[in-house]
DNA sequence: CCTCTGTTTTGATATCTGTCAAGATAGAAG
DNA sequence: CTTCTATCTTGACAGATATCAAAACAGAGG
C-alpha cells in the first residue's frame, strides 16, 4: 500500500538529552521500545506520580518512606509495592541509613524519557 | 472522532514547556497525578511508543493507520486499539480523509508530560 | 536475650490489559 | 445497488496489576 520506510535505530546516549537536543527525525527502534515501554508504565498510576515527584522535590534530593507515605491514604505495603515499582523501572534508587530507607531519582533514566517525548514533541511540527 | 477542545485552565503555556523551563519546586497534586498519569499509562507499552514515534516522525505530520499496522507482526484490530488508548489519553487526534484514516500527534498533550519529566529532572539535580 | 518501630514480602482477590477472531461500519468503485 | 477495501467494535480469554491483611525482616535500644 505505502511505502514504509525502516528507520536505523540511532544511538543516542548522555543524561542531558532532555533539553535543547538536535532532533533525531528517526522513530523509536523496537528495542529501544521495549526499553522504554516498562519505565513510562511506571509512572502511568497516580500514585506513583506524586511519589517521583515528592522524591524529586524533596530538599535534600532524598526522601524517606516514613514522610512518603504520609501523603496517601494508602497502606504501607502499597506505597512499598510502588516503591518497588518505580525502582524495577530504574526511575529511582534507595539505601538503608539506619532505621529508615531513602529514595532518590535516577535522572539518567529520567532524561531518557523525557528525550523521547522531546523527540516527538520536536517531530510532530 | 476529534472529542477534545481545549485544556480548561492549565497553567503550563503551550509546546515549549519542555526545554529550558523554570523550575516548580513543588510536587505534583493529586488532582494533576490524576490527569496525567493515564497519559504515561498510554505510553507504557511498547507497541504504543512504537506507534506514537513513528506518527511523530512521519515527514507530514501525520500518518495512516496502513502505513502503521505495516511495521508491527499484530493484527489490524490490535493496532486499532491501541491507537484508541492513545487516543482517549489526549496524546493523538485522527481525522478520517476517504478511505483512509490519518493521525498525528497532540503537542499540547505532549508538552505537558514532558514538563512533568523535565521537573522531576530538574529537582534531581 | 527481648521488644518496639519502620519497611518489605507474601498471599489473596477483584479489576484491568493485550491479543485475536468474527462481525460491523464507512467510503470508493463499479 | 452491490462489491471491495480499510478501519473499527465486540466478545472472549490468558495474563498482569492494585490493594490490603498478615507475616517477615532489619535495626535501635533496652
Amino acid at each position: 500500500m505505502s511505502k514504509q520506510k525502516v528507520a536505523p535505530t540511532l544511538e543516542l546516549t548522555l543524561a542531558d538529552a532532555a533539553c535543547c537536543t538536535p532532533l533525531t527525525e528517526v522513530a523509536l527502534g523496537a528495542e529501544k521500545a521495549r526499553d522504554l515501554a516498562p519505565a513510562f508504565k511506571a509512572l502511568g498510576d497516580p500514585v506513583r506520580l506524586q511519589l517521583l515527584s515528592q522524591i524529586a522535590t524533596a530538599e535534600s534530593g532524598e526522601a524517606c518512606v516514613c514522610d512518603l507515605t504520609a501523603g496517601f491514604e494508602l497502606t504501607g505495603p502499597t506505597i512499598s509495592h510502588h516503591l518497588k515499582v518505580l525502582r524495577e523501572a530504574g526511575l529511582i534508587d534507595c539505601e538503608r541509613r539506619g532505621t529508615w530507607v531513602y529514595y532518590w531519582i535516577v535522572p539518567a533514566r529520567m532524561s531518557a524519557l523525557a528525550h523521547v517525548l522531546g523527540s516527538a514533541l520536536a517531530g510532530a511540527r
